[in-house]
DNA sequence: TCTGGGGTCCTAGGACCC
DNA sequence: TCTGGGGTCCTAGGACCC
């Protein structure tokens, strides 16, 4: 048995936690740039509120008084998972976990007798120690506790635990389950089965094997498999991301190069932050830029390109170096440019770093690694009060519209002092 | 007027090699 | 003027997830 545990309507639930008095009552929040709809409460999904909603489109809900809306405050968001996994991870004996929001509970050594029970008990700890509802499915693989979880989620009468350890409860449950809803199964693929004549997760098992193998592939296999409970999925061992990506849509829409340079900038030092805190190095610096893709009236441009740099480096100057040469080779004028990104790659980790037979900087690149050093030891307090001049002075997310954010209530004491 | 951000994996096709 | 076959590796793009 695995046991997926997944937090309710997680973001709306943590402002719950500060806000009782939201409890009850429709609740979205935003995401970044308040532009589209990330969390629903179950309220406002009973208002026909889609996930991905553009907020302009339920604005005068907000107005009218009958929706409440929060922008995205990922600091709280943040520490209230850790602290629910931290109690997960107190209870069983080991955890994987898969989102801010999820986390599989692997269960070898525990008693099947005795699963359901320590189930209960960890939601109604969760609700009690954190203010967190969360909801657990149990079944034999990853993708069977899914449907699981659906189930304690939407079943009252589970009391926020499902289990799946029959054959007929299995079968049951697939049959109940439509095929766009199984993970896995995603916006492209979900059409293309109801051509097919499968419309739930139960008249997919019924395909032969080889049918669903030279169609859909191995993942589609995979997830065919998992149905029937055969474990496919494996659990993800890898520490070191593969990617690190540092992307925002601007408030505005940017044309001048200038502008650019310094959000890029802002963009590629945190990319060299973050890799620095995994204690990773990345040989490989990509920059994209995206103008409008919704204004059909404006030229549109989506270019991108990577810059491969001789040695793997985590320092704000070599990112941020490479990143500017990247823009200064991919920007055009004449265009409206709304949003851009820095993504790092070829990462390995940073003691391990393979220096180059042409490595003449060496010298110039341990500085740069210190002087690194010592920001991050500065810029601990989270403002960015140490870095390089191509960057802006602020917070590198200004510029983004948070119209309605909580207060970092979990994370930062000023805040809390001054809003009260 | 206003439409998110950050990941992973697979696959097809091209480059390159013998 | 004529111009193979098979393998591996890399990359870009597309699918999926939250």
């Amino acid at each position: 048995m695995i046991a997926l545990v997944d937090c309710n309507n997680f973001f709306v639930s943590c402002e719950r936690v500060f806000r009782p008095d939201l409890e009850g009552k429709a609740v979205v929040v935003l995401s970044n740039n308040d532009g589209c709809v990330v969390s629903r409460s179950n309220e406002s999904k009973a208002m026909g509120i889609r996930m991905g909603t553009p907020f302009f489109q339920i604005r005068h809900l907000v107005d009218n008084g009958s929706l409440k809306a929060y922008s995205s405050n990922y600091a709280l968001y943040g520490d209230l998972s850790d602290r629910v996994m931290s109690i997960l991870a107190d209870t069983v004996p080991r955890i994987e976990v898969y989102s801010i929001d999820e986390a599989y509970l692997h269960l070898e050594g525990i008693p099947d007798e005795k699963i359901p029970v320590m189930c209960r008990e960890l939601v109604v700890k969760i609700r009690k120690w954190v203010g967190i509802p969360v909801s657990v499915g149990l079944a034999p693989t990853k993708t069977l506790a899914k449907i699981s979880s659906h189930f304690a989620k939407r079943h009252k009468g589970y009391r926020g635990v499902c289990m799946m350890d029959t054959e007929e409860k299995m079968l049951k449950a697939l049959k109940l389950t439509p095929i766009d809803e199984v993970w896995g199964i995603g916006r492209k693929l979900a059409p293309k089965m109801k051509d097919w004549g499968i419309a739930t997760a139960y008249d997919f098992v019924q395909r032969p094997e080889e049918w669903v193998s030279s169609r859909l592939g191995v993942n589609g296999l995979r997830t065919w498999k998992e149905l029937q409970g055969i474990e496919c999925i494996e659990e993800e061992n890898e520490q070191r991301r593969k990617t690190i990506c540092t992307s925002r849509s601007f408030a505005d829409m940017i044309e001048d190069e200038q502008e650019l340079s310094l959000r890029v900038s802002d963009f590629a030092a945190v990319c060299a932050q973050k890799l620095r805190k995994e204690g990773s190095a990345a040989g490989l610096v990509t920059v994209f830029l995206y103008t409008n893709r919704f204004r059909d009236d404006l030229v549109q441009y989506f270019p991108s390109l990577s810059l491969k740099l001789g040695v793997a480096a985590n320092s704000t100057h070599d990112i941020v170096g490479t990143a500017l040469k990247a823009l200064k080779l991919i920007y055009r004028s004449g265009y409206k440019y709304k949003k851009a990104g820095v993504i790092v790659s070829d990462i390995v980790p940073s003691d391990s770093v393979q220096g180059s037979l042409f490595d003449f900087d060496e010298e110039l690149r341990q500085k740069m690694d210190r002087l690194s050093a010592v920001m991050d030891e500065v810029n601990s307090s989270g403002t960015s009060v140490l870095r390089l001049a191509s960057q802006r002075s602020g917070h590198y997310a200004d510029g983004i519209r948070s119209e309605f954010r909580s207060p970092l209530y979990t994370t930062s004491l000023d805040e809390i002092i001054e809003v009260h």
